[in-house]
DNA sequence: GTTGAGCGTT
């Protein structure tokens, strides 16, 4: 979408992507546009947002109608404070356009590295000199930030940023990110507060695992143990439903019900 | 009422 009504991109046969990064969550197009609009012909703004929340992600794209106009608001506005964030303004790196703005960006920036300009480093390099007296007083905010954001979870940019985590943003994603994040989250929390990470490996749901094949457990139960033959549980449930076929209900209610169970003694002792 | 160092939509 963009903030000029139309669906989707409007005309990016002859645009400039710029990339703004660092903009408040607040920060709107609408208040990109005008700031942008100085420095040239802004053909578009676009601000990425969240698909869930629809706030903002906290960067935008501007397409500018010409390259050197656009390199222009870059030099102008890359480090200025908007909406009490300092902005930092660069072309973007992906896009419809992304390989006119290689031409003229890299030939400026690093025309020696212009075969590996597609590193991710070039961009962090030239900004040093910005972040270095920019962030000088706000720096730390970023060390700490990123700690904190751990603690809290991030939430849709994590599943892009590293593939690894895609597994549990899927999980999220799939089972609902409202119950299972909470139930993810505390159970961290448990673990930070009161168990160190030795104590991780003697996990209550672990244990209970390990339980189960532990001689005590035998003691108990020797009639489990003394079978010559055991019979996963998994395959004996299919088996019984198909039996039960006329009563599905007790398919459902079987799982169901031993999960509740075990569930109960967890429950009550987080609690 | 919050966060953050990141690259985009019909």
């Amino acid at each position: 979408m963009s903030h000029f009504g139309r669906s989707g991109p409007p005309d990016i046969k002859d645009t400039y992507s710029l990339l703004v990064l660092n903009i408040s969550f607040r920060t709107t197009a609408d208040d990109l546009f005008p700031l942008f609009d100085r420095y040239g012909k802004v053909v578009d703004v676009f601000i990425p947002r969240d698909r869930r929340t629809g706030e903002s992600r906290g960067f935008a794209f501007v397409r500018y109608k010409y390259a050197d106009e656009a390199q222009k608001a870059v030099e102008r506005l890359d480090g200025r404070n908007v909406d009490g964030r300092n902005i930092m303004v660069q072309f973007a790196k992906y896009g419809p356009n992304a390989e006119r703005i290689h031409k003229g960006r890299i030939v400026e920036v690093v025309p020696k590295t212009r075969g590996r300009s597609r590193s991710r480093s070039p961009r962090r390099g030239y900004r040093d000199d910005y972040r270095d007296r920019d962030y000088g007083r706000r720096g730390r905010s970023r060390s700490r930030g990123r700690s904190e954001r751990d603690r809290h979870h991030d939430r849709d940019r994590d599943s892009r940023r590293s593939r690894s985590r895609s597994l549990s943003s899927d999980y999220d994603r799939g089972r609902g990110r409202g119950k299972a994040d909470d139930d993810r989250r505390r159970s961290r929390s448990r673990s930070y507060d009161s168990a160190s990470p030795a104590r991780r490996s003697y996990s209550p749901r672990r244990s209970h695992s390990y339980d189960s094949a532990s001689p005590v457990r035998r003691s108990v139960s020797p009639r489990r143990s003394t079978s010559p033959k055991r019979t996963p549980p998994r395959e004996e449930s299919p088996e019984k439903a198909m039996n039960g076929e006329r009563s599905p209900r007790s398919q459902s209610a079987s799982p169901r019900g031993r999960r509740a169970d075990s569930r109960s003694p967890r429950s009550s002792d987080e609690d």
